[in-house]
DNA sequence: CTATCATGTAATCATCGATTACATTTCGGG
DNA sequence: CCCGAAATGTAATCGATGATTACATGATAG
């Protein structure tokens, strides 16, 4: 057996086991864990998430993984969580550089960021993306943590209503719009539509910031 | 062994066989064509698409399928291409009902029925759409089919341009831009968005109008 | 009529998700 | 401190799938 490399867990294994840097609790430790971060550089190497591969990975049985999750679903269900967790943590941050009085600059620092997490993270992106993993076996916490960056982006375009710098009245209209932009666009360059739309690869950030600001021109008022 | 039941091959003694209209040529005809079909069929059910399953409907072995396509993604190349020649149908019904003076209200007509086949025909929308299946198995004559319709949209926002009716002269930005919308809006649906966003089942179309109204008249000069 | 080719079949593999019965580790209550 | 229950992992196995190989058979040209 081609034993996996030290998985340097320690937790309070207290006495038997006095060597604290040895500690390692049960055979994983955190085998929940471990699988979960598989399953994401497996898709973040191209390679398809199987089950198995997590498993193998982890160096434990084909049938480890189904203590830790009902089924595959839920694995990607995890995986998807921790995809987006570390999305919106990117996300948040981009917004962090930017005034909040200016709300149609936070809308397209959203945007952008959006879409560059997307183009530069695109396995992750399809996972959280595709909803399959979402509502299914998705836990609570990763439902409200998608309303959340929903709400974000309605608060935004509210206080863009309030300061008088929209066209248009219809919120909803605008928002939805403004989230089809971002997500097609994000999507269009996932699924490989860009070479056949005459968009070189070193030219989509720059494309998509072009687009993001064609929109907010558009529903700017004049 | 449970024989594979009744298998009505009535050998056809070709010679005595003469009906032109009538000349099976083999066992199925057309087997390819009806794998085509019944994988289509299985997708627009919602079912997972096997080559097993294909067969299966075609009453086949599971090996036959492999005569007609390389593997599995040959199949779907072909599935997709035979769903994109209904996509561009109705696309091109829906533009001869819009008078080819008026580039906007043909985008408008565009992207209108963009969105409703996809939402009306989401298995068939995500196959096509991935693009997995379009470069690698993918015939030529897919490609070009899907590049005439990017032509036509360019055609109708330079034709617009060339009316003065635009307020950007980037072509190519509003180009992509209106692309995303409609494509964004599309996959939105597709990948079970707008629950979240509190569009309603049966609001959906309706809000597909009203977001490409808005980017229209988001881009058309004032 | 017959030889050849296209088309389909049977048998078989490896992989995968999933389940079941069993083994081992951990940990808390006596 | 010990022991048994609960947690965690393993082995064996199932059924389905994509794919390959050797073989069979219908179709058709010469």
């Amino acid at each position: 057996m081609p034993a996996r490399q030290t998985s340097k867990r320690q937790t309070s294994k207290s006495r038997t086991l006095r060597q604290t840097s040895e500690a390692r609790p049960y055979h994983h430790g955190d085998l929940r864990r471990v699988l979960i971060d598989a399953a994401l550089q497996l898709a973040a190497e191209g390679a398809e998430v199987s089950v198995r591969e997590a498993a193998r990975r982890a160096a434990v049985s084909p049938a480890a993984p189904f203590r830790h999750f009902p089924n595959r679903d839920a694995l990607m269900a995890a995986v998807a969580g921790e995809a987006q967790r570390r999305f919106r943590v990117e996300i948040e941050a981009a917004l962090r550089e930017v005034p909040s009085a200016d709300p149609l600059a936070r809308f397209r620092a959203f945007g952008i960021a959006y879409v560059r997490w997307a183009i530069r993270n695109p396995a992750h992106f399809e996972i959280i993306s595709t909803g399959r993993y979402f509502a299914h076996g998705g836990s609570a916490e990763l439902t409200r943590d998608n309303a959340e960056l929903v709400a974000l982006t309605e608060q935004m375009l509210a206080d863009a209503a309030e300061q008088g710098l929209l066209q248009s009245a219809d919120l909803k209209r605008v928002l939805i719009a403004g989230r089809a932009l971002i997500y097609g666009f994000a999507r269009m360059n996932l699924d490989g539509h860009f070479p056949r739309w005459g968009v070189a690869e070193d030219e989509i950030e720059r494309m998509a910031e072009a687009v993001i600001d064609l929109f907010i021109v558009g529903i700017a008022k004049p």
